[in-house]
RNA sequence: GCCCUCGUAGCUCAGGGGAUAGAGCAACCGCCUCCUAAGCGGUAGGUCGCAGGUUCGAAUCCUGCCGAGGGCGCCA
């Protein structure tokens, strides 16, 4: 196996138009070829159209001249004509389209390059609170943050997860407060009956804590001793703290192996990190004139966004009784992600309500420096999950729908339609299908419309695994397997000379494709471009398995035939591994 | 008041300067002696929110309007 990139047709296309542009109009080289994939041949250019007037000629002569350019030059294209106003319209020959098979098929990158080299992206997703169940509002962050750090590791990036937890604030005052009164409480994790979480033991004894905390004037004040106790370092309430952090970590790392999520422990970095640089970063902001004074507090006023009533919005920098809200930790995370982890690129995967907040942060960090003209910071921003009543989605009375909960539901809804297909399946068959499946459904269904429009969350929908569902693309996978296990999985042997059948033509051409597929995710940070890949290249493989028979066909058209079953399966597998899907053998 | 996002088939959504606007679901009609029918083929369904503008060409870019959602000082 190779690790050597295997340039995609279309990019060979191009640049040969390129080279003919250049031909033709010497004064025009560099300008784009516009080559796109076409119904009317492999390829085709509109450069004719879109330069004729800068040309100074007409587009059909243009997408002439062009053609016979194309004809001299020693490119991959083999048929060359133009069509309707000045397309040019290009076909490649078979030999070629089984070459580019073999050479991915050779490649243990199955030809992709690494075009992301020399970036180091730090990705912010996930971020569940301490203490707290992992609900619904974090399903979309950690699951499109996850498939993002994929793709662009994938693509050569230096990727650095952080999982911004919400470690800190005056909800631990009462929490810890709570449980020292308490010590006849369980809450830890092996304390607990099979099934039970930490947190949400710890949830439910912070409601607890919290009309406490309401109802008791004296329990309030040792509890706001306590904030004062665990800012200030107090090592008992510190150690009880950190007991309430790992064993609420025990809890999402149960949810981060059944979402087969890339985040450790060591992806931690909470805003309780960030408590030591806070002073830094106000002093900063401070000195540069930036952050000022204004009622009692310290803010820095945008230049860019004004508030309802027409002045200058603010940052909260420090609030009039001295603390410090999340606007200092967001400047503190940037200014640390940039001088200490040093990342040229900066992703916040939060929804997008958070978008005018991030507007902010950048501008604050713009004109203090931090983020300069080599350094990406986007804001990542996602829609709502809503129920089937067009609302955000909560439970039938009204609360938040856990995550555990919500990922049962799925994989027992799941299990019913597997074992209502396949009802040969052993019992423990069943539950690894189920939990693929179901798991594969809900993740794909999430990945694959547009990121910032809402979504409804329908089950039944995601589960009746018709159609552009996470399980189409997990069933063809299982098809091809199924293929090449009775084919005793062989060395993949081409022979370029046969002739390809229209549906072999169109499997090829769209396996070729994958890396375009993988650059448009890294460039719009939307999974679903590759969602629509695999969906596209699994219906081109289904039409290729209803046209062209593998098994039955004879050498070497056999072999031809299995090749391609083995390219499309391994770039099926490899996408939604990309997108943190798993992809049966059987299903 | 200002800002952001969205408006495409009955429903859920792609397409974001190029040829007749595409899928899936739902509906209707077909297809399992044949590599997994969780599949495939077909029929039907659209003034691409509205109105201007830019362009050889606009669902796509610009402006305005309408509609939906969201945000805008001490919650993340």
């Amino acid at each position: 196996m190779t690790n050597h990139e295997v340039l995609p047709l279309l990019g060979q296309v191009a640049d040969s138009v390129s080279r003919a542009i250049a031909h033709v109009h010497p004064e025009l080289a560099g300008a784009d070829p516009v080559v796109r994939r076409s119904e009317h041949a492999d390829f085709q250019s509109n450069a004719a159209l879109a330069l004729a007037k800068r040309a100074r000629t007409k587009p059909p002569e243009l997408a002439q001249a062009l053609t016979a350019a194309l004809a001299d030059d020693r490119g991959p294209a083999t048929h060359v004509e133009v069509s309707g106003p000045g397309f040019v319209n290009i076909t490649v020959p078979d030999q070629l389209l089984w070459n580019q098979v073999a050479a991915r098929l050779a490649n243990s990158r199955l030809g992709m390059g690494t075009p992301n080299e020399g970036q180091r992206t730090v990705i912010d997703y996930s971020a569940p609170n301490i203490a707290k169940e992992m609900h619904v509002g974090h399903l979309r962050t950690t699951i499109i943050g996850d498939s993002l750090a994929r793709v662009l590791g994938f693509l050569g990036s230096e990727v650095i997860r952080q999982n911004h937890l919400g470690d800190w604030g005056t909800q631990f005052g009462m929490l810890i407060q709570y449980l020292d009164e308490h010590p006849e409480l369980t809450w830890h994790h092996d304390e607990l009956e099979r099934g039970a979480s930490a947190v949400s033991a710890l949830d439910e004894l912070y409601k607890t804590a919290r009309a406490a905390f309401d109802d008791d004037l004296e329990f309030a004040d040792r509890s706001r001793d306590r904030v004062v106790a665990l800012q200030s370092g107090d090592p008992d309430t510190i150690a009880r703290w950190k007991e309430i952090v790992s064993e609420s970590e025990k809890a999402f790392r149960d949810i981060y192996d059944r979402l087969g999520v890339l985040l450790t422990p060591e992806d931690s970095v909470g805003e309780s990190f960030y408590n030591h640089l806070l002073t830094d970063v106000i002093t900063e902001l401070t000195e540069a004139g930036i952050a000022v004074e204004s009622e009692g507090a310290l803010v820095i006023f945008s230049e860019e966004v004004t508030g309802p009533d027409g002045n200058p919005a603010p940052l909260m920098v420090r609030k009039r009784e001295g603390g410090y809200g999340y606007d200092t930790t967001d400047l503190a995370t940037i200014r640390y992600r940039i001088h200490d982890l040093k990342a040229n690129r900066l992703l916040y995967v939060t929804d997008s309500r958070q978008a005018l907040h991030f507007q902010m942060i950048f501008e604050a960090a713009r004109r203090a420096g931090w983020l300069t003209d080599g350094i990406e910071a986007a804001h990542v921003p996602y829609g709502t999950v809503l129920g089937p009543d067009g609302r955000p989605f909560k439970t039938r009375s009204g609360g938040t729908v856990r995550l555990m909960d919500l990922l049962d539901d799925a994989v027992s809804r799941a299990r019913a339609v597997v074992s209502e297909k396949n009802p040969d399946l052993a019992a423990d068959a069943l539950d690894q299908i189920a939990e693929q499946a179901g798991i594969g459904a809900v993740k794909y269904a999430d990945l694959s419309s547009s990121r910032v429009k809402d979504y409804v969350f329908d089950v039944e929908r995601m589960v009746s695994f018709n159609g552009n569902t996470g399980v189409y693309l997990q069933y063809a996978h299982t098809r091809i397997r199924s293929i090449l296990r009775k084919a005793g999985d062989p060395e993949a042997s081409i022979d370029p000379t046969i002739e390809l059948q229209p549906a072999e033509r169109a499997l090829a051409l769209e396996l070729d494709a994958y890396s375009t597929a993988l650059s448009e995710v890294s460039s719009t940070l939307e999974p679903l471009k590759l969602c629509g890949y695999l969906y596209d290249l699994a219906r081109d493989f289904t039409t290729f398995y209803e046209a062209c028979p593998v098994l039955s066909a004879d050498e070497p058209v056999r072999s031809n035939r299995l090749a391609l079953c083995q390219l499309t399966a391994r770039t099926l597998q490899h996408g939604l591994d990309l997108l943190g899907i798993s992809a049966p053998e059987r299903m």
